[in-house]
RNA sequence: GGUCCCAUCGUCUAGAGGCCUAGGACACAUCCCUUUCACGGAUGCGACAGGGGUUCAAAUCCCCUUGGGACUACCA
């Protein structure tokens, strides 16, 4: 069997989108399972949409999830250059040979001719198929039409490809995902190869360059469907062999229209900068359409890799809701490596002076309060009492935690305690405060509860937070007694 | 408008004619655990879009209707 081919080719006009990031996902999965290889190829054949900027975002996108691709654009392979732009010169031979074979012809219609045929179809509700008007020109109508400064764009004749290859106008192909999808090309015009800038259009382009780099296999997403007609056709008549097609549903928003800008994030960076773990982000979009098959639903790349069957990938769409992603987000922070997670905390504690922490006390804050997070930039606020001298109460906190009779005899109680404890032992300060619980809860009747809710006010501003034991080992006595001090004396 | 695709809990999905009084996960609710918030555990709520067929038997096959999506460029 011949070698397992399938690439991602995204286009350069944005960030990398998370839909373009599943079909990524996707085609490495196949890739993998099958001990094919993946590569990446970058579309940027419409220079006006191109920026560097943004092909940067796609490989750092793309690597951050792990999706790493054996051959393309930087890596090189035995295909290149894997950018389109950087092929220029390759499209027109074939473009060429289409001509002498009589599949495509030259075409001298104008932008308005153009527009003049479909404003005349959609007038008489009737789907657009170009009037095929520069199909049978004589050679002495084309040099006249040179001769006027017309440049020709070049356009595939559907008609003849279908004649050539298949029976019936109606052409069927075996879709991995979908099954038989088929179309009738009598209602396909004959679209353009070659603009008449010289530079080939998207279904051309991919044609060639899938051909020419070897790929077996193409998944992509649904709304690609219609091209496939397009382009098996050209396969066969530039005389190559076809590729299997996989046709991914779509991901859209809530509201069932296409995830966009006002949905919220859309591209993998800004997900990252939300404080999205990229494993979460790949697991989670890999649940979208796949599922596995021992229902353990929290998996790496390589586990799914295992495990994925294309033929068994959803065939219709699925919604993108945040409540799964921030769990299982949430899910991938608890389980993370202390150190890693430290680190990745860092820009979202910018507002803060790190230096008032050792390395050691930073990772302890971060792991007494990573559990309840879902995402990394809720560690912002959720971090704030750990630093500076002085403290914020959160709405309502001091005057039900602080001013109160009662919450006054526990914190000069706790006060007095002060001097007695050990603030360098985090286990010893355990037992310590769970006396110091025990006291109020037996000789006053006050849950443990409520005990600890006005220490942990005094201290933090709020009545819920990282665990009391390391809260007063990282505060160190000075400040755990300043800001008890504080509590009391502002009564 | 035309063409194509899709259709199981609110969401992601399991389900390839009998294993389905439809399973799991997220969310939601209640309870348990507990120094808080959480985590974890338990329980609950909750779906085969509708209508016709085919069959002894249909969530699964076929048709129609409805709904949603995609495409309809000298963009990719």
């Amino acid at each position: 069997m011949e070698e397992i081919r399938v690439r991602i080719a995204p286009s350069p006009s944005g960030n990398l989108h998370i839909g373009t990031a599943r079909t990524a996902l996707f085609n490495y999965l196949f890739a993998k399972k099958n001990n094919g290889k993946y590569v990446l190829r970058i579309e940027d054949t419409d220079a006006e949409r191109t920026s560097q900027e943004y092909i940067d975002n796609i490989f750092d996108s793309l690597k951050a999830l792990g999706l790493n691709w054996d051959e393309g654009p930087d890596v090189g392979g035995e295909y290149g250059p894997y950018t389109q732009s950087e092929r220029f010169d390759i499209y027109p031979k074939y473009a060429q040979m289409l001509l002498d074979k009589g599949f495509a012809y030259e075409c001298f219609c104008t932008p308005e001719e153009l527009e003049a045929e479909k404003e005349e179809a959609t007038k008489n509700k009737k789907a657009y198929v170009y009037s095929k008007k520069c199909q049978n020109l004589t050679e002495e109508e084309k040099a006249k039409l040179r001769a006027e400064g017309r440049k020709p764009a070049i356009r595939f004749s559907i008609e003849k490809a279908q004649k050539a290859f298949h029976n019936n106008p109606v052409i069927h192909f075996d879709d991995l995902v979908k099954g038989d999808l088929h179309q009738d090309t009598s209602l396909i015009g004959d679209f353009v190869i070659m603009k008449s800038n010289g530079t080939p259009t998207y279904n051309f382009a991919v044609v060639i360059d899938d051909m020419l780099m070897k790929i077996s296999h193409i998944i992509r997403g649904e709304d690609h469907i219609s091209n496939t007609f397009k382009q098996i056709l050209i396969y066969e008549a530039l005389g190559a062999e076809v590729p299997k097609f996989g046709h991914l549903g779509m991901i859209l928003a809530p509201d069932r229209s296409k995830l966009s800008k006002r949905h919220g994030a859309t591209a993998v960076s800004e997900f990252v900068e939300k404080g999205y773990l990229t494993e979460a982000l790949i697991n989670f979009v890999a649940l979208l359409g796949w599922s596995p098959s021992d229902g353990q639903e929290i998996k790496s790349l390589d586990e799914i890799a295992q495990d994925f069957r294309i033929n068994e990938v959803s065939s219709s769409n699925s919604i993108f809701e945040y409540d799964k992603l921030n769990w299982m987000n949430g899910q991938y922070i608890k389980k993370m490596d202390i150190k890693e997670l430290t680190q990745l905390a860092k820009p979202f504690l910018n507002k803060y002076d790190l230096t008032e922490l050792t390395q050691a006390q930073l990772e302890k804050v971060i792991e007494s309060t990573r559990e309840p997070i879902t995402v990394l930039s809720d560690l912002t606020n959720d971090v704030a009492y750990f630093f500076g001298k002085d403290i914020e109460f959160e709405e309502g906190v001091k005057e039900k935690n602080i001013d109160t009779e009662q919450a006054q005899n526990i914190l000069k109680y706790f006060d007095s305690q002060l001097d007695s404890y050990d603030f360098n032992n985090e286990e010893k300060l355990h037992e310590q405060l769970a006396e110091f619980r025990t006291y109020f809860k037996e000789n006053f009747g006050i849950k443990p509860k409520e005990t600890m809710w006005t220490v942990r006010a005094a201290l933090t501003g709020r009545t819920h937070g990282a665990d009391m034991g390391v809260i007063l080992e990282v505060l160190g006595k000075e400040k755990v007694k300043y800001r008890i001090q504080k509590a009391i004396n502002c009564k």
